[in-house]
DNA sequence: AAGAGGCCCTGATAGC
DNA sequence: TGCTATCAGGGCCTCT
């Protein structure tokens, strides 16, 4: 499901939530995540207080209060949601589902609160949480992950020096963790439609100038995306609560057929399917 | 060693 | 109605 800017809303909401509060009980329902929970997972969190709850890239960090953290990835499709406990209501929406259409499918991890829980949700269960025990380890955890696209060293040198000899297209660099960390499939096309970059352009052949834009752009649309409260696409039913409306926004994306939104130009948009993902764009306006 | 492709998994939707 | 095929916001692993 998410990308930075959902990850960022979830942790906003999730924090504001969960913050000096204690884990009183934590319940595992199937341990067959993307990587396979840890036998003693429960321990790890049960009584732990929670510092707070941070974010690098997509990747949520929960701090608990013995020094260890617990890391969540979303994958595609996991979704956190946090139930009242006596009344059994949603009383607050991390996840863009309301509380008519709260899946009691796939709820794999609770964490039990004093007054609430809150419940992990996956059908795909491409995400998963990880237990990580020191600040070291939590480095070494992100080292192959590249800067986020609001880092200062994702500067022109950078992305210029990085290019250099790469015999691959720009939409696949963004989507390359290694790179930049923290865009997705949706934002990818979003930023290379703001810069007027035809995405299977091949990085080596992208001159200064462009890759000033994509660096400015990609900071634009994420920080956009953010404000908006991120994106919700595919509609669930009876949404209502924190959907995100950046969705509303897209000028590219899932919009294949419809008009180029730029100004004086009547071109549709095309979808073009790239190693298993589909990139949206104009052909007009983006070369 | 960079780059392409497959795979993990379920659910929604389109087409017949 | 019910089948089958295709597609989904990600990332890791393997092969060449």
């Amino acid at each position: 499901m998410p990308e930075l800017p959902e990850v960022e809303i979830v942790r906003q909401s999730l924090e504001k939530k969960i913050k000096h509060k204690r884990v009183k009980k934590v319940i595992v329902r199937n341990r067959n995540l993307r990587f396979k929970l840890s036998s003693n997972f429960r321990s790890y969190i049960q009584n732990q207080k929670i510092v707070k709850v941070g974010r690098f890239s997509k990747y949520l960090i929960i701090y608990l209060s013995d020094g260890h953290y617990c890391l969540i990835h979303l994958g595609m499709s996991g979704t956190i949601h946090i139930v009242n406990n006596n009344l059994s209501k949603v009383i607050t929406n991390t996840s863009f589902y309301s509380s008519q259409s709260l899946p009691k499918k796939h709820n794999h991890i609770e964490l039990l609160f004093d007054k609430f829980k809150v419940i992990y949700n996956d059908p795909r269960r491409f995400g998963f949480f990880q237990i990580i025990k020191s600040s070291l380890e939590l480095k070494k955890r992100f080292n192959h992950l590249g800067p986020e696209p609001f880092d200062p060293k994702y500067n022109l040198n950078y992305v210029c020096e990085y290019f250099k000899g790469k015999n691959k297209n720009i939409k696949s660099f963004l989507l390359d963790q290694k790179f930049v960390s923290g865009i997705g499939n949706i934002y990818a096309s979003e930023i290379l439609f703001l810069s007027k970059i035809y995405p299977f352009k091949m990085v080596n052949t992208l001159n200064k100038k462009e890759c000033h834009k994509i660096i400015l752009n990609s900071k634009k649309i994420l920080t956009k995306a953010i404000l908006y409260g991120g994106s919700s696409i595919r509609d669930f039913k009876n949404l209502h609560g924190t959907r995100g409306k950046f969705q509303n926004e897209f000028k590219v994306y899932q919009r294949e057929g419809k008009k180029c939104k730029n100004l004086g130009c009547f071109n549709l948009i095309k979808k073009k399917i790239f190693s298993n993902r589909s990139t949206f764009f104009c052909e007009f306006c983006q070369k």
